[in-house]
DNA sequence: TACCTTTACTTGCATTTTGCAAGTGCAAAC
DNA sequence: GTTTGCACTTGCAAAATGCAAGTAAAGGTA
């Protein structure tokens, strides 16, 4: 996996380069669960249904911080518990992962959609994304 | 790597089922080519930016193919070519593309956008999109 | 008809990434 | 000061990726 984003791109491609970030098939469900769910700790991230290995969620993570992606903290409450959180990056996200629930929910019957919040319409859609992304920056960004 | 749908998902998330057919760094890259190039066979896929392996191309059209993102066809104008084209599942991955590239554009100064097409603004989105993919289908959906 | 080229792959093997299970280190609770 | 919870590491097997060379078959050419 790449360090950092200093390592040369495979091409400048918008495309290309995003999927160099988060184009694999864990980064996009860590970021998914820090979004839709509570879970902040390491513990509670490797809890999900997917069942990650507590290995590639380590790498995942250290990936996703490198790439400004997220952000780690120590619980202020526990220290010996870390807290990661969306940084306004990942949070610009949102609308890539919409999207995809989206894409799978029209073609793919049995899918349930992660969150029960955020029905959206061609109508509402900028709102309800501009909405969703203040309530994660007050979530996450929060110093 | 899945050989179809049948095979069972890691979970029922909407998200996680978008990711076991195309969260991979090449999937999406193909789908960009036939969306956003006039590459439609398997030499001129071959010949991006990226330098995709071919056999790496070769898989990742089958599980495509597989997972009912395009289609295969004999160029009925030179019967050793084949040609790929998106099916309508297929092209209803054009707004996370889209969305991916923005994401992109926007944390990274320095990327391009892989078409000059398609400037999107919040009050045109809709209509942009769905011309673009009424023109995908025309290039692509014809019997 | 025989040969040559183009096109789409396949094959074999090295490298990298992923996945699993067990282990380590450290802060806090007891 | 011992135990426990939490965040990782480590070691190794399995799978995916990448590279280079090879094969098969349609079509063109002599």
């Amino acid at each position: 996996m790449k360090k950092d984003e200093e390592s040369c791109h495979r091409s400048a491609c918008a495309i290309s380069m995003a999927l160099e970030a988060i184009g694999d098939k864990w980064s996009l469900l860590i970021l998914r669960d820090l979004m839709f769910t509570n879970k902040r700790s390491y513990g509670e991230l490797q809890s999900s249904d997917e069942k990650i290995a507590t290995n590639i969620l380590a790498a995942r993570l250290q990936s996703l911080e490198a790439n400004g992606l997220i952000r780690k903290a120590v619980d202020p409450d526990n220290g010996r518990r870390s807290l990661y959180f969306l940084t306004e990056k990942g949070i610009d996200l949102l609308p890539v992962i919409i999207e995809l629930r989206q894409w799978t929910e029209k073609h793919n019957p049995d899918a349930e959609g992660c969150t029960n919040a955020l029905k959206l319409t061609d109508k509402n859609r900028k709102e309800v994304l501009t909405a969703y992304k203040k309530k994660l920056r007050a979530e996450h960004c929060k110093k």
